[in-house]
RNA sequence: AGGUAAAUCCGGGUAGUCGCUGCAUGCAAAUGCGGAGGAAAGUCGGGACAGCACAGGGCGCCAUACUUCCUAACGGGAAGGGCUUGAAGCAGAAAUGCAUCAGGUACAGCAAGUGCCACAGAAAACAAACCGCCCUGCCUCAGGGCAGGGUAAGGGUGAAAACGUGAGGUAAGAGCUCACGCCUUGUCCGGGCGACCGGGCAGGUGGGUAAACCUUAUGGGCUGCAAGGCCAAAUAUACCGGCAAUUCGGUUCACCGAUCAAGGGCUGCCCGUCCGGUGCCGGUGGGUAGGCCGCUGGAGGCUGGUAGCAAUGCCAGUCCAAGAUAAAUGACUGCCGGAUCAGAAAAAUGAGCAUCUUCUGAUUGCACAGAAUCCCGCUUACAGGAUUUACAAAGCU
RNA sequence: GGACCCGUAGCAUAAUUGGAUAGUGCAUCUGACUACGGAUCAGAAGGUUAGGGGUUCGAAUCCCUUCGGGUUCA
């Protein structure tokens, strides 16, 4: 446990979902589920060794955030708390051999507290964690 | 002390842990250094840069519009001029003028032409007579009426009524005449680089509107970093080469030649109709996903000197200060600072409250806001703080 | 990031080249009709013409500026 404890609070680019083509796959093909104030879309990729085990794709909407400041504010807190809590999922996907893209989508109107955002990344988390447990 | 307004500047700091991104070093692991703003915003002007177009000229279209200067350029800035609003003052019978202070000003030309000026009003611009005023003629006992004419002083209308005030003049009136004054055209003299100012002479076509068409002057080719350039997977396609297959011809019967879109069958021809026009490999071309360049050292910052009223220029020294791309510059914690609230103490005062200073406690991450090729400007947003200038004046009971 | 367009009652849509009370339909409210409701009839209310400033005697219209919404360019 603690051998592996420092790499995976990391969240380099490769973990980061930005490709056009990878994006438009995940959203007419993905799987979505929906926790206040967070739409996750969901799906399953084969394993490749190039690349790693689940990309996360992070989005706050213009309409429902005008300012800049604050829809970076948002992005930056959800990156946060990701990076802080996504291992198990990570050694549960090694486990089963398969890898993910997911999106995390806030759709909420104002700038939450931080401690919300962990509270809710870690019900998604969850989530994802039960669906892929029956899944298999 | 403090208040209000304007201008300029700052607009959280620090330590730790965990991250993101660029560069450097390194085989790697990693380490070191750098990492949002005054507006990064709006995209309103102007450039740099890039591609395309381009003999030269005219028309058209768009923009700008007091002067001089600054600037790479601008619809920006500085200084100045005119006009205008308000205040109190002086001169004058009044119109109006003078100087002062505080603002505002898209401010070329309606005296080049055209158009428009609703409703109201007689009339909204080569004039014009509704009421009124005056003259003449006729009718009538009279009051008065009718007809012709003169008249823009008065009434009324309107945002605006043919320059204003006073006097003369006249039947009544009128810039009809005169005095003073405003506006304006031409010209001369003086001052100023100039806008313009002061004065003289001769005039007058004397309403507004050009953010109405327009005229004059000046400027402008168009499009924008998603510009533009380079590399380039997969798939499809065009061309070239090879092989195979197809079709046709020749014959020594398994070979040769031709053919890659001609064609072949029903039929000899036309019409009609049917069939066929391929597969694999390699290369080339444009070119998609994707990547790289453009991409940050520049009309650059800071300091000092110097010219100028100033905007700004010049000189010297010194520094290098983000470069992301589904888009980095962050999260958490502690301490300091700030803000708000509560309490206490002290000072000024005759006393209290408010204010200010200090201390204690609580609350709050704490103004506006996030680079996207780069600059210059404008506009808009902004908690709080600092400095300077100007103003009013020592709060309430 | 660049370029461009639009904004009128709750909704939709007019207002000729600036001209006076900003019109119309649906919806809303009140009354009539009806046992009640609908439909119908009569009447009323509802507008900062997106906000601010300017030009003009006069602005929904012209000009500047701010805000909001939308379109488009690889």
């Amino acid at each position: 446990m603690e051998n592996c404890q420092k790499p995976l609070h990391k969240l380099p680019k490769a973990e980061r979902l930005h490709s056009h083509n990878a994006i438009q796959g995940l959203f007419t093909n993905g799987k979505s589920f929906y926790i206040y104030p967070f739409k996750v879309i969901v799906l399953e990729r084969l394993p490749d060794s190039q690349l790693p085990e689940v990309r996360i794709l992070i989005s706050v909407s213009k309409k429902k955030i005008k300012l800049a400041v604050a829809r970076n504010r948002i992005k930056r807190l959800i990156r946060e708390g990701w990076r802080k809590h996504k291992s198990p999922v990570i050694q549960q996907l090694n486990f089963y051999g398969t890898h993910l893209d997911i999106a995390l989508i806030f759709t909420g109107h104002d700038i939450p507290d931080f401690l919300l955002i962990q509270k809710k990344i870690n019900a998604v988390i969850k989530r994802l964690l039960q669906e892929y447990e029956v899944a298999d």
